[in-house]
DNA sequence: TATTGTTATACTCTATAACTATA
DNA sequence: TATAGTTATAGAGTATAACAATA
């Protein structure tokens, strides 16, 4: 349809307009400020999150964490060497099953994910400055939470992150 | 971000509370959607991002468009290639300059494009259809559009869509 | 035989640098 | 000398597959 090969817009749709490029810019400036935040943890932001899970709840197995992180597993033993040789991590075999290993944060390690997440919030907050009414900043974290809860059911990836994982064979596309 | 009880008198951060993580989720559900309307494009994501910038307005050279879609030149080549190959845009000599090459949309990639912005357009909606109400989405999508420009102009990286390229990076990169 | 974790390999995407042809 | 575009090479990041130990 809409066969008018208009010059100056043609379908219309300008970038501007576009859902996904407000919320990649978005994303994109989180991200930078995070891993800015993040550098010094071994693994980056995949590090950080590992730390968060295993100081959250009780110790997992690496294919557990693998799973929850959507990360594979092969990638999580090149993760925990890296945050184990930094002391933040333990691993520590499984009385129940010697095949598993249970990992456990250090205090070393709990005390860091502590401190950086006071720091990613201020992250977050350096990104919402362009709301500076407190009320459009709740409304806004409200909307999105709504959002992503919502495609997070419709869509039962697992859990948080297989963001990587599945972006990557989505960009993949490529012809 | 409120302050919530933690476990292991840690310091919170709850995955479903983070910024990041919401972020990721949609972003991530976007892309899915929008990749598996732009599979059929060579370049993907990219390809379509060229295929819309050169029919909206005049003839740029590679360099320009690769600034302006923040890629570096030498992806600019391939990419070219691939929608050339394609017959969707097509490498004119400039006259003004016989190192450079301009590019133009055939016929055929304005028509492709026009009709994949279409369906990107329904992919929107599939994401925002965690809110039902059209006033819940309309401030949506002002806020996202307040924050992604403010974003950008402090940040003022090259321009539009370094979606796809950050894309990669933002998503091993969740906080 | 199946599963946990490790290791080795291959593939994708991107960046860097070298090369050409123009300016 | 600098610039537009191309090509070749190397690097990060990830997935695949083979392997050892255990179930």
């Amino acid at each position: 349809m809409s066969e008018q090969p208009k010059p100056a817009g043609g379908c219309g749709a300008a970038l501007a307009d576009d859902l996904g490029w407000a919320l990649g810019v978005l994303l994109r400036a989180y991200s930078k400020a995070a891993s800015t935040v993040l550098a010094a943890v071994p693994g980056g932001p995949r590090g950080y999150q590992v730390l968060t899970a295993v100081g959250r709840s009780d110790p997992r197995s690496q294919l557990e964490l693998a799973n929850q992180l959507g990360v594979d597993r092969t990638v999580m033993t090149y993760l925990l060497d890296d945050l184990e040789r930094a002391g933040l991590i333990e691993r520590r075999p499984d009385p129940a099953d010697r095949r598993a290993r249970r990992i456990v944060a250090t205090p070393a390690g709990r005390e860091l994910a502590c401190s950086l997440t006071k720091r990613l919030n201020e992250a977050e907050n350096h990104v919402l400055a362009g709301l500076p009414g407190q009320r459009d900043r709740e409304m806004f974290r409200s909307l999105l939470e709504r959002l992503a809860s919502h495609v997070n059911t419709l869509d039962p990836v697992a859990s948080a992150c297989d963001l990587a994982r599945e972006t990557h064979g989505v960009v993949g596309t490529r012809g």
